[in-house]
DNA sequence: GTCTATAGAGTGATAGAC
DNA sequence: GTCTATCACTCTATAGAC
C-alpha cells in the first residue's frame, strides 16, 4: 500500500485552500479528500473533532501568521515602515485579490455562530494593531481607529468585489488608494 | 387541515431570507421548509428546478428591486438627489448593517461558480449607475467611476466587518463617511 | 515485535429531488 | 412521504519507523 507521511501544518494548510474555495459547509469531508489527497485516515487522525476542529485550527493558524507578520510589527516597529509593508504584505497574503480572506467569508453566514470569537479576534486585533501604529505618527487616537477601521473595511469589500467581478485589478488599487489616504491623514 | 396559501413573490422573498442567513450550501432544504414553512410540495411547485432555481429567482428579484429603487434614480432622476436617496435605501436595505448582501456572500465562495453573470451583473450595474449619477454632477468619469467603486466596496467591507465584529454601529458610520466623501468630490 | 500514520470500505443520518 | 446520493464520521487493516 502506498502511504505518503504529512505534517499536521501541511495537513492544516491544504485544508484551509479547500475551505477558502468552497466555504464551510460547501467544503464537504469528500471534496476535502478529493483536493487535499489526504485520507479520511490522515484527516480524522489529525483532527479527531472533525471539521469543526479543522476549521477551528486553521483560524488558529491564519491568525498566528498575521501575528507574527503583520500585528507584531505594527505594534513593534517604526510606525511608517511597518504600515508600508503592511500594504505589502496584504497584497501577496490575497494574492492580490485573487484569494479571498476565509475568515470574512465566515462571517457572512451561519458560519460565524459557531466561531464567534475566533472571528471577532481577528478583525479586532488588525484594526487595533493598525490604529496603534497610526496613533504613533502623532494622530489623535479616534482619528486613527476610525482610518484604521476604514483600511480594513476596503480590504474586505475589495476582495469581495474583486471576486463578484472577477477583476484582479481592483484589489491592487484598493490597496493604493488607501495607502494614500492613510498617508494623507498621518503625514 | 390547515392550508395556508402563498404567493409565488411571497415564497421567494421567504427563502430569500433563509440563503441570505445561510448561504447557498448551508440552507438546506429541511432548514429551508422548517423556516419558511413552506412544506416541500409548494417549493418544488414554484422552484421546479429545486436550489439552483429558488437561488436565481432570489438573485432576479434582488436585481429588480435595485433597479427600481436605485439604479432607475441614479440613472433617470436629479444626480444629487437620487445619490442622497441611495445611501437611505441602501441602509434601509441592509437594516443597518444587520443584514447581510447576498450577492455578496455568493460571490465569495463556489456559489459564484453557478450564477457569475448575475453576481457580475448587479455589482456593475450599481457602479455605473453610481458613476454615471456621479458624472451628472460635473465629475470627469474617470474620477466618477473611481468613486462609485469605493462606495460599493466600501458597502461590501462593512456588511462584512459589521457582522464580523457583531457591531450595529459600523454600517451607519461607514455610509456618512463614503456619502461626506461623493459630496467633498462632486460639490 | 510495538507504535503511529494512512488507507479506504463501511456506518447511520440526512441531503436534495420528485 | 419516498427515493437515491451523499453527508460527516468510524473502524479495521496495514505500511513503515523503530
Amino acid at each position: 500500500m502506498a502511504r505518503i507521511v504529512f505534517e499536521k501544518s501541511d495537513a492544516i494548510a491544504l485544508v484551509a485552500e479547500v475551505f477558502r474555495e468552497l466555504g464551510y459547509e460547501g467544503a464537504s469531508m469528500s471534496e476535502i479528500t478529493a483536493r487535499t489527497k489526504l485520507s479520511k485516515g490522515s484527516l480524522y487522525h489529525f483532527f479527531p473533532g472533525g471539521k469543526e476542529q479543522m476549521a477551528a485550527e486553521i483560524m488558529a493558524h491564519i491568525d498566528a501568521w498575521f501575528a507574527t507578520e503583520m500585528f507584531g510589527p505594527l505594534e513593534k516597529e517604526a510606525p511608517r515602515a511597518a504600515i508600508a509593508r503592511m500594504w505589502e504584505t496584504t497584497d501577496s497574503y490575497f494574492r492580490s485579490g485573487r484569494r479571498v480572506c476565509l475568515i470574512g467569508a465566515f462571517a457572512l453566514d451561519e458560519t460565524r455562530d459557531r466561531f464567534p470569537a475566533a472571528i471577532r479576534g481577528y478583525f479586532h486585533r488588525w484594526i487595533d494593531a493598525l490604529a496603534g501604529a497610526l496613533t504613533r505618527t502623532g494622530l489623535p487616537g479616534a482619528a486613527a481607529k476610525a482610518l484604521a477601521e476604514e483600511a480594513v473595511i476596503g480590504i474586505q469589500g475589495a476582495l469581495t468585489l474583486a471576486r463578484a467581478l472577477g477583476d484582479d485589478t481592483i484589489f491592487g488599487r484598493t490597496l493604493a488608494r488607501l495607502k494614500r489616504t492613510l498617508e494623507a491623514a498621518s503625514g
